[in-house]
DNA sequence: GTGAAAGCGCTAACAC
DNA sequence: GTGTTAGCGCTTTCAC
């Protein structure tokens, strides 16, 4: 294996000097520096990574820490995490929750994640309390991307807003009867962002002086399948049913409209459906929603992460992403308006 | 920062015994250990992976070569590999293409993959042959998921007969004009799925002696987005029209299946419609499809990897993972059988 | 502009 | 079962 010094041999200088060549540091003459990187190239000299993290105790690495990868929002920010992170030589250390709640037994104060990476970038997740302390306690850059946590920079859209816009929406189009589906608000764990887009949709409701029929609201988990499921148990609701259901996700959104049709209920005719998320399938399917861009916020948070570890202070802060509604085939005036 | 030599003193051995201990290597009496466990505990002492990758030369990374993250098989897979990594407390590093095929400089002999990870587990994607050369050449364990590359051992379902039996089965419900979608087979990229999966709807076509009409074949590129549009292009078609439609991929069928709604098509009455993949949208809209599992596919490339990497060699081979077709709503018998 | 040398914090012989 | 010590391969003062 191929090393500092033989590089240094091979081009009758010294390791300082290849160090300094090699990184693209001042002090070194243009000859000398061309000399080595080229030695260096037909030597097939790559630095040891181990060795200059050692060294410097930079890891140049960034880790990732979130509760699902194979789900819309959590691979789009991914993308972007990375997308931002390699362009500059850095690497993505990922962390995968997959779901998992129970035991993560001190997560962030383990060798997990300690001493292994310079920033965490957090993905909207369930936190215990204490786990949100551990992360506090942590002294490293961290950024959160896809909604707020207590004490803790974020960048994501106003899910507040977004809830109450695409409510507001729909009783725009004159629904005066309209089922919500959202996301379940586990008050155990502070997954905050399911609550936040229940208040928009509650306070859209009642500042249209509109009655909300408590059985007319459901729960899921933001998967498809939670969809198909309120669906069904929308379709045993006592006629006359809601003309309208508001959904905290496409992906629940999308399985509305998958069962909807196995009922035979039209949509938008017998029923208007909206999502929030800007899903592709969303889009294919002709579905109203509040677009966000996840991979953009998630590139958003590790540029902040990335400019305070070069020592800029303060870089990392909160930031409003944007949204916008985006109207579709799937909603429409309710048929007796 | 608290080192290994801290944890010594205050445990009154020497750094070799905490580092056996804490590592639980033999040869520590059982008092010792947890003394030095104890003071470690409330030291805070968390060992500097720099320093043991250096003394080590193992990483105790593996990295993941993705050309999408978000993308429906490649977040399942990359949600395999991380359970079966962060079970052992291996990292994963994960290097995204993001669907760039161009700029890849020698990826592989870079020192993006080299000298950081303990070795390599590639997700199915195209390939330039140069950059399958510089995959054997870095002395590594390597493994790919999800499709076969040259040279290289492969854990991934039968492509061919994946695409095969779920023609078969429009075959065998009385279909005789059957339309083809399938993903771009671009010649110049070893990206050899889309091709194995063309040749098993061929072949399966012309073992049941029917004509393939070249009008009825589209290409699409895997996303939902294609199978839209090939669905508006088999709109175009002259009537009569075929009775369905293979499509080489569950996101493209449900493309299909949205946008057929749109027209009026109904599926199945008029049109059935296949995928193959297993994708959760797919099971809820009632897609028939030939199942896969990529997170169990990627965790036994995983292991193979980890087995390898333990000593065990021969480890890694090719492995054929289980596939199963699966009859669901969208798929019947031609309206006039 | 370049070199010598002292670490960075662990691990792995080897000795006891 | 435990301690000593020499690295691992860089980076980084500090001289020159």
């Amino acid at each position: 294996m191929v090393g500092i010094d033989d590089v240094a041999a091979a081009a009758g200088v010294s390791t300082a000097t290849v160090s300094r060549a090699i990184r693209g540091l001042p002090r070194v003459s243009p000859a000398t520096r061309a000399k080595i990187l080229a030695t260096a190239e037909d030597l097939g000299y790559v630095p040891s990574s181990a060795a200059s993290r050692l060294a410097t105790g930079k890891t140049r690495t960034i880790g990732v820490l979130a509760p699902y990868v194979d789900r819309w929002f959590f691979g789009k920010a991914i993308a972007g995490v990375d997308q931002e992170l390699h362009e500059r030589g850095y690497n993505l250390s990922l962390f995968n929750l997959g779901g998992r709640i129970t035991p993560r037994e001190r997560l962030f104060s383990r060798s997990m994640v300690h001493k292994q990476i310079d920033a965490l970038l957090l993905l909207c997740m369930f936190l215990h309390p204490e786990e949100i302390d551990d992360l506090h306690a942590i002294d490293m850059p961290l950024v959160v991307v896809g909604g707020p946590v207590r004490g803790c920079s974020s960048v994501g859209i106003d899910d507040y807003l977004a809830a109450r816009s695409i409510t507001q929406h729909l009783i725009g189009l004159g629904h005066r009867h309209i089922a919500l589906l959202h996301g379940s608000g586990d008050a155990e764990l502070n997954f905050s962002v399911p609550k936040i887009r229940v208040e928009g949709f509650h306070d859209a409701v009642h500042d249209a002086e509109l009655e909300l029929n408590p059985d007319a609201e459901f729960f899921g988990n933001f998967t498809v399948e939670s969809g198909v499921e309120a669906m069904r148990r929308f379709m045993e609701l006592p006629e006359p049913r809601p003309t309208a259901i508001a959904c905290a996700s496409d992906e629940m959104a999308l399985g509305v409209l998958f069962e909807a049709r196995r009922h035979g209920v039209r949509v938008p005719e017998d029923l208007s459906v909206v999502g929030i998320d800007g899903h592709e399938m969303g889009a294919s399917a002709g579905l109203t929603t509040v677009w966000q861009d996840p991979t953009s916020q998630a590139r958003r948070g590790t540029q902040m992460l990335l400019a305070e570890i070069g020592g800029e202070i303060g870089a990392v802060h909160s930031e409003t992403a944007v949204q916008r509604l985006i109207v579709r085939e799937s909603t429409a005036p309710p048929a007796a308006f």
